[in-house]
DNA sequence: GTGAAAGCGCTAACAT
DNA sequence: ATGTTAGCGCTTTCAC
């Protein structure tokens, strides 16, 4: 294909790395105005009546010259940034969590701030060394972190660290009381919990669990017989075993996935549901609708939720208390389809 | 609770925000060297030989004052920062993608790299703010970024952006070229493709189909019969007639929810795997095995693959040539269960 | 080998 | 209303 002219031709051209960024500096001296003026007009600092004219023209001038400011610079010289970092603990990410990750994002752009995720699951970088080094001001974690480590993360330039209390978990307790309250409505007096075997589900489980331990109690019968249950055949065989052993006649799962497994270890079984045991899941994956028989699931308003969430950290960036969050009762619901 | 004398004691210690960070500064004086030395030392500055003693006086310090550079201000002065940016398409993460994520995470660690993740999904932020908010100096995007958008990238301060070129679409090809040889080499001669609804998903849907085209074309048979499938029955089984009609007996589906989806739309249809229709799936999520019956698929050495993705993006960053990769085989291949 | 000094691009007092 | 000026914390020439 070349000549042996020369190989220099291509490579000027071969990466069309467009030219470099412009600075506050160029949109200035563009509009006829200083840095400083520049930086007013684009943060739009209130208390400051610039005149629209001047305002119009360096707004032009910037959005001519794609000028976006540079983020280390701004966070050096402000003294904050507006990145969140979102701490995913080590679990199978599901479609669930991700909408709710974009639900969180969506909400906390509108406040200004962006927010990128970590997975806790991937080694050779901790979390307060991600948050220095992305320079993040909010820290958000599913659960609320142990003190050591929300230590760190203040150490490493956070500026606030969620969530910080008990109160965030109150969506997941509720969860496993749906579960429960359903199944006991629709006349199941001895319950089965299967909860899963991957460690990281642990803390979250825990809650939901406990939400459904509340709900038997309030009905007056015996907690539920929690087996954990992996993603595996052979263990979801066994568990189902033992429900039959102890007479169990309806199963709360940790969350869908572990309703599959369940109902996988159902029909290997020869069972089938609801007929021999009612099971009902948590978080209304897409699938939960394609299984056999269709999932009845606890299912999130995650928008709601995120929303929420959302609300949370700006309060708490602003020092202000978490405003009472309102009834939960639009941001959970069970829907029932035919496996109970 | 609080007595009228006044609410400000206990404020005083409610939120234990630890001593503020400490500087460069500090650790020189701790030390009693300068800030130059300090920074030589801890970013070991190469062809400087600092006496172990004073070097290992700095470490002593930093270590104590748990020191950490300010990475706004470090990436202000270098011109450059340790910050990659994942872009995750609008799609439904599963655990294939959790996976890649973090092997990708763990390997770009290794090089000093910190990666984060952002969803395309989120709205309200477009990926080049994103990019700049973060000072994100690498983005890597599942599929190649239009020139358009990976411009925008430059501009908004990455050095390189991932994947540049065709080349890493060659995993996707090949899943799907690896569905159908399986299928074909189980004497099927009339091949169906299960296509995701969801747009997203679309171009990489469109890679793993060509692979399946192209093993089609190589065993001299039709190319496969390609219906759209999204995550419900009806439409599942709307696909399951077509196929009927078309005289279809083995079935590629885009990924593993897909297949799960044409499973549901056969049951519906009373249609069983792999007596009527043999399926085949791709990504190997957790509860591929829990299908009835458990579903064969296509599974990607994840570790393998993030490793090669790391290593692309190192080389491109030091401005190499992305060594040709070794062969694939050891990264993706079928694994045969029950639903073929 | 170590320190002094000059910025990196931006914000925020403080002038004007 | 706009410009001047002084840093933010760090890296990095360039002298010593």
């Amino acid at each position: 294909m070349g000549t042996s002219t020369g190989p220099a031709f291509r490579d000027e051209r071969a990466m069309s790395r467009p030219a470099k960024r412009s600075t506050s500096q160029d949109v200035a001296r563009a509009a006829g105005v200083s840095r400083t003026t520049v930086s007013f007009v684009l943060n739009d600092k209130p208390g400051l009546s610039i005149p629209e004219e001047t305002r119009s023209r360096i707004l032009d001038a910037a959005q001519r010259l794609d000028y976006r400011p540079l983020a280390s610079a701004r966070a050096l010289a402000a003294g904050r940034s507006d990145v969140a970092l979102l701490s995913i603990p080590d679990m199978p990410i599901g479609p669930a969590i991700s909408r709710f990750v974009e639900e969180l994002a969506t909400a906390l752009a509108q406040h200004g701030l962006t927010l990128v995720t970590h997975l806790e699951g991937a080694h050779g970088k901790a979390l307060q060394d991600v948050c220095a080094t992305v320079g993040a001001s909010v820290v958000i974690g599913f659960v609320p972190f142990d003190p050591d480590t929300a230590q760190a993360l203040y150490r490493a330039g956070a500026d606030t660290v969620l969530p910080s209390e008990p109160d965030d978990s109150r969506d997941m307790r509720l969860a496993g009381r749906l579960q429960a309250e359903h199944l006991i409505g629709r006349g199941h007096r001895r319950i089965g919990y299967a909860f899963p075997g991957h460690s990281g589900l642990h803390q979250m489980a825990e809650e939901r669990l406990r939400g459904a331990i509340d709900a038997c109690h309030d009905a007056g019968i015996d907690p539920p017989v929690v087996v954990t249950t992996d993603l595996e055949i052979a263990g979801a065989v066994q568990a189902v075993t033992r429900w039959e052993a102890e007479s169990v006649t309806g199963i709360c799962a940790f969350n869908d996935e572990t309703a599959i497994a369940v109902l996988a270890g159902m029909h290997e079984r020869g069972l089938s549901a609801p007929a021999d045991f009612a099971v009902i899941g948590a978080d209304d994956i897409p699938t939960a609708r394609l299984t056999i028989p269709a999932l009845t699931t606890v299912s999130f308003n995650l928008h709601e939720v995120g929303r929420r969430r959302a609300e949370a950290v700006m309060a708490s960036l602003s020092g202000r208390q978490p405003a009472a969050t309102s009834m939960p009762d639009d941001q959970v619901q069970v829907v029932q389809r035919s496996s109970t």
